[in-house]
Order: C-alpha cells, then sequence, then structure tokens
DNA sequence: CTGCCTGCAAATCTTTTGCATCCCC
DNA sequence: GGGGATGCAAAAGATTTGCAGGCAG
C-alpha cells in the first residue's frame, strides 16, 4: 500500500489556479504561459504532470477537443457549445431531461458514469460573419 | 473556379471499405493495418489524406476519442457509449427528446449544426470484473 | 533528511507535408 | 498527356518520460 503524500509546491497551485480564474477552458499550452509570468522557469512538463494529477485527484476536468486537450476547474455536470469557426467554448447548465438512452444503458446492465454533451454550430458572431460572405 | 476532379483509386477504394466494413471506429493506424493486407505499399499518408478527403466529402465521420480520431461511416445521427476500462464504442440510436439546451441555443441566436453525445462507463464484462477485484 | 517534484531535454505518438514519381481519366 | 494521387521520409504538434538536482514536510 503506497501512501503517497502530495506536495504544496508553488507550480501546482499556480497551475491549480490558471485554470480556476479562466474561463476559457485553457489548453496545458495556455496554462504554461500563464504561469510564466508568475514563474518564468516553470516547465512545459511540469504543467502537464501537474494537470493531469489535478484531473485524477478531480479537482480539475479534462475535455478533449480536436488536436488537443482543455482543462476546466468547474466541476458542476455542465454541457458545452463548441463554434466550429472560431473555436468558442460555451459553458452551458445541463439540460434537465433524463434522456431515454441513459435508461436504457442501464436496463442493459451498463455502468454510465458521465454523459458528454456538446452542441457544434456557429456563435453569433461567425454566423454573421458566414452571412455577410454569402 | 477550381474544377477539381477526384480520382477513383484502388487506396481510395480500399480505404473507405476497411472503416465501412468494421464495427470497431477504426484508427487511422487500424485502417492502414487492414488495408496493406491487399495492398501492403500502401503509405500511412495516403491513408491520412484519404480519411481526410472521405470526411470532408460526407462519406466518412470523424470521432475524436482521446488521442486518436476514429472513423465511422455509419452517417445516421447517432450516439455513443464507451467504456472508460476497455474502450469498447458502441454506438446508440440518437435518443428521440429534443433537448431544452438546444432550443435556447437557437433562441439566442446560434447556429446548431449537430450534436455530440457520449455517454461514459463501465461495459458488462468490465462492470463483472470490478466488481470481482472490490 | 527523505523522497516527491522540478527543469531540461530527449523520446513518443499521431498526424501532416514536401517532393519526385505514378497512373487515372 | 496532364494533373490529381501515391510512397517515402522528414517535419510538426502535443504529450510523456528519464534523470540529476531541488525543496517541502
Amino acid at each position: 500500500m503506497a501512501l503517497l503524500l502530495r506536495r504544496d509546491t508553488r507550480q501546482r497551485r499556480l497551475i491549480y489556479a490558471a485554470v480556476a480564474s479562466s474561463r476559457a477552458h485553457p489548453t496545458a499550452e495556455a496554462v504554461h504561459q500563464q504561469v510564466r509570468r508568475q514563474l518564468p522557469r516553470v516547465s512545459l512538463g511540469t504543467v502537464y504532470r501537474n494537470l493531469q494529477l489535478l484531473v485524477t485527484e478531480g479537482r480539475l476536468r479534462a475535455w478533449t477537443r480536436g488536436r488537443s486537450v482543455r482543462f476546466d476547474a468547474d466541476l458542476a455536470a455542465h454541457d458545452h457549445f463548441v463554434c466550429e469557426s472560431c473555436g468558442l467554448l460555451v459553458d452551458l447548465e445541463r439540460a434537465p431531461e433524463a434522456l431515454s438512452t441513459e435508461k436504457k444503458l442501464k436496463a442493459r446492465g451498463y455502468v454510465v458514469k458521465e454523459r458528454v454533451l456538446e452542441f457544434v454550430g456557429l456563435c453569433r458572431k461567425c454566423r454573421r460573419r458566414s452571412v455577410k460572405k454569402v
């Protein structure tokens, strides 16, 4: 039984804070940039290691978006809207409906721990832009 | 106006067939392995180029799962269940409910082109396994 | 002090691209 | 025959990892 004691390092605190203080669901790279302002020598490796650790501990959530992973300190269940044109990521209140699919899965013996619901389309700004072009 | 004529190559046909004949939502690497059986010199680059092309043309759909992308020839709207233990990906009939969130988004001026709904948990096999271990 | 953490750099993994050659239409 | 497509290999991104030294508890 490994008794693993986590240390409270400056790096870890700043990395968590960088995600928690952002609404943009930052990537590891963005977190690195942010933390660097206060700790110029922090390495990207440390950022990746800590983000992973924080996700494992349940203090952050990770969302895979295309090529990279984005992090979020909002632990409440919520859904997302993604603009396919500019990449804008909007948090949405979780829809209250109990989805019939989920009930079916459970009835069939699957364990459902989580659901991921995303809407993909155009935000207001990009929608206007695309109308103009046509 | 570029008049772009697509050619019907053996590679392209086999790449499409590899995805269409699989239920596993294969990755580019898996498609490459499969096509190689009939065309040993096919390159991974060609597989990537054609998968991308087929997605652009709307003949295939791409799903991002963790580190890699998986391809699907089933164009009907459908949802997914993913087993977090073994990676099993199950196609689900699309839930019939019109989600209130989607209505709200449209009312607010967003264009919703698509929705992605995934359930994450344990398949029946992995569930049994995890019960045994405890 | 101990051993978890860090910075740095090299290594992985997945996907993309440049280029000379090939072959479909 | 011409231009899109291919094979090969190098490049590009994103993320992970090995290691020696550093620092929190």
